[in-house]
DNA sequence: CCCCCCCC
């Protein structure tokens, strides 16, 4: 196989400019150990007609020179790179990503008769922008670069100089928004399926102009922890019955906004950014092309999740942070504040904000806990600048890539992934106790989406207490961890953002969807719910159905739901003198002597207490049905608890009567398993209730039509 | 510099 090298990469990669996938080969290491840093690799490459020596690796790609797969003559395909200048004015092109194409045997030898590029201009020393004087005191903040590289002879220091890749002057960025090369890296090609984009916090006009966010906006007194409160918890409902305008519109929020290819001139232009930002002209670059090694840019983001202060204590010291999640239209970051910054950024930070930032420490993302996609996270310092932008509305809060619910069943297990549906069903909030002795809310919320599947979606915390699924929301969890626990479920995490009704093209498409019929859909759930509690899917069944389909027949009990009339019920034998232990429901016998034996505990006692076990007669409008209720099922069916009916029997037998005259032709929902028995050579189908509802409007139409959907299909 | 992500 023959591969080309790109020729006229080098000098396009010394010069700045944007090279797509350049091809070099490899002409040999050099390796750079000094100082306490960790090691660096300087290697030199080749196009075939340029050779180029001062081309660095970064130091996450230092395993492929410790594996010994830099071998002279192999060929490169340099996937990210960025140029960076140093202080006398060389240049250094950094590889921040790359691959080996093609060994050194292959290649066999040097490619070409390349010569020693020789740098066209070197730039001039650089200015100091009012961006770098901004926010921080006039100390030189224009750090050495790369704080780990000490193996050069003299600091390096990066410049801002204009035709850095990394950065856009007017005519690179004439076209697109971002720039073609590849260290770019988009999430949004438009071939890919349309993630989507929308502003929880509605696009809300930051309070502040640049103007008015001078520095000392950032005292931190004016930012104490004191003035905080609301901002935590608020932002995770954004429901539009709440009042909130939709800011964006379905066609607002069309995919276009991703296209690389179309648009609006760059908003990452100096031109721009002169205008209306504290950046001046910094280099206002995006995100995805932020890395550890350019000392001067500005971002302009939203935040889309912010965490609350975090205190910890531990051998390494202590200290208090807190965590937020930024965003804008080419990627993800998330970004901490310690201490003196908690105490600097916390208040002003506000979930769904747009803020330029500039001037913090990027270090390569710890992927154990930071779910977000990127390489790098990054840290504030002293010097670190956040300042509110006044017209970020162009900046989308969260880009959502949400998986259908029956595809959930194909991903791996700890996968974080986006998902909407609606919430069929919301369990009751609960309180656990974790391994580590926290206690902690949960509820778990059952989402469907037009695949007719279902799944189970735990919330915790606030988040938990605060939901609220009686209206059936569509929800939408970005960034849910996918477990294999009941089959499939979900789980939030710290860095999940949960939206209750977002204004959304997806949200808007399911709540037709459900209203229009999916609410009918016997959906299938991914996730097992033990117990037949209200978690059980509802199977509706006429009794004829259950009949005909020979439902119970099979090796396990089917349960099925259905909407009945209760016709009769035996009231004659439908109590029982049971153990009064409180966990056993034994009968007890009569020693006809004060006392009450229980053959289960061997004891006898002075007492009992009454237990219920009715059999019914349920009836729809095309047949009827012996069923058994125990207990619970059967107080819900008489309106009387097993106690009283015991009383009533024992003392006002008229009342006692009363009770199953007034019971007789009600209708409710009955939930029921059913299960082939045999007993003494004799198999008849035995249908427990396990459960009886009052009959309400919505689940009466679901059942028509489902029992409609049942006969015409 | 943190790093808890829980429960059945």
């Amino acid at each position: 196989m023959d591969i080309n090298l790109t020729q006229g990469a080098v000098e396009d990669l010394v010069e700045g400019r944007p090279v797509n996938d350049p091809v070099l080969q490899l002409v040999d290491t050099l390796q750079i150990t000094k100082g306490s840093g960790p090691t660096r690799y300087r290697v030199r490459m080749s196009d075939g007609r340029h050779l180029w020596s001062a081309f660095l690796l970064a130091t996450q790609l230092n395993h492929l020179s410790e594996e010994n797969l830099l071998v002279p003559h192999c060929v490169c395909l340099l996937k990210k790179t960025t140029t960076s200048t140093l202080s006398d004015g060389r240049r250094v092109v950094i590889i921040l990503d790359m691959e080996i194409l093609q060994s050194a045997e292959k290649s066999g030898g040097l490619i070409g008769n390349p010569t020693t590029y020789k740098e066209r201009s070197k730039s001039s020393p650089e200015e100091p922008t009012p961006a770098a004087q901004l926010g921080n005191s006039s100390d030189n903040s224009r750090a050495a670069f790369s704080p780990r590289g000490g193996g050069t002879a003299s600091p390096m220091k990066t410049s801002a100089e204009k035709p850095s890749p990394s950065k856009f002057s007017p005519s690179e960025a004439s076209s697109s928004k971002f720039s073609p090369m590849k260290g770019s890296s988009f999430k949004f090609s438009p071939a890919k399926a349309s993630p989507t984009t929308f502003s929880p916090a509605k696009g809300s006009p930051a309070k502040f102009s640049p103007t008015k966010a001078s520095p000392s906006t950032f005292s931190p007194a004016k930012a104490s922890p004191s003035t905080f409160s609301p901002a935590k918890a608020s932002p995770t409902t954004f429901s539009p019955a709440k009042g909130f305008p939709a800011k964006f519109s379905p066609a607002k929020a069309s995919t276009s906004k991703f296209s690389p290819v179309k648009g609006s001139p760059s908003k990452f232009s100096p031109t721009k950014a002169s205008s209306s930002s504290p950046g001046a002209s910094s280099n206002m670059i995006p995100i995805a092309q932020l890395n550890p090694y350019q000392s001067k840019w500005t971002i302009r983001a939203r935040v889309m999740n912010k965490s609350s202060i975090r205190t910890w204590n531990n051998s390494r010291g202590e200290g208090k942070l807190f965590s937020f999640e930024i965003v804008d239209e080419s990627g993800e970051m998330k970004i901490t504040a310690f201490n003196k910054e908690v105490d600097k950024f916390f208040s002003l930070v506000e979930q769904g904000k747009v803020y330029y930032i500039s001037k913090a420490t990027l270090k390569v993302a710890n992927k154990q806990y930071n779910t977000l996609k990127h390489d790098y996270e990054m840290t504030l310092h002293a010097h670190s600048s956040i300042m509110p932008c006044a017209d970020g509305q162009d900046i989308p809060a969260v880009q959502c890539d949400f998986v259908p619910i029956a595809e959930l069943e194909n991903r791996d297990k700890d996968a974080i992934i986006d998902v909407i549906g609606v919430c069929k069903t919301a369990e009751d909030v609960s309180r656990i106790t974790t391994k580590s002795s926290r206690e902690v809310s949960k509820r778990t919320l059952h989402l469907i989406d037009t695949t007719g599947k279902m799944v189970a979606a735990t919330l915790w915390g606030e988040e938990a207490e605060k939901f609220e699924g009686s209206e059936q929301p569509v929800v939408a969890i970005k960034g849910a961890r996918l477990s294999d626990f009941g089959g499939r479920s979900l789980s939030a995490l710290f860095s999940s953002t949960v939206m209750v009704n977002p204004d959304i093209p997806e949200a808007f498409r399911l709540r037709a969807w459900y209203d229009q019929g999916g609410y009918a859909l016997a959906s299938q759930s991914l996730s097992e719910t033990k117990s037949g509690g209200s978690g059980m899917r509802m199977n509706w069944k006429t009794l004829s159905d259950v009949k005909n389909e020979n439902l119970g027949h099979g090796e396990k009990a089917d349960y099925f739901s259905c909407v009945a009339t209760l016709l009769y019920s035996r009231k004659d034998t439908c109590l029982y003198r049971a153990c009064p232990s409180v966990d056993c429901n034994k009968k007890v016998l009569d020693q006809h002597n004060g006392w009450f034996r229980c053959e289960k505990c061997n004891r006898e006692f002075p007492n009992f207490k009454y237990r219920l076990l009715l059999s019914a007669n349920l009836a729809d409008f095309g047949d009827n049905q012996w069923v058994t209720c125990f207990q619970e099922t059967a107080e819900a069916l008489l309106g009387h608890s097993a106690e009283t009916l015991g009383q009533l029997r024992d003392t006002d037998e008229a009342a006692f009567d009363a009770v199953f005259q007034k019971a007789n032709f009600t209708t409710h929902i009955f939930k029921n398993r059913v299960k082939l028995e045999t007993y003494n050579d004799e198999s008849r189908v035995k249908v427990t209730v396990m459960e009886v509802q009052p009959v309400n409007h919505r689940e009466y139409s679901r059942m028509l039509l489902s029992n409609i959907h049942n006969l015409i299909q």
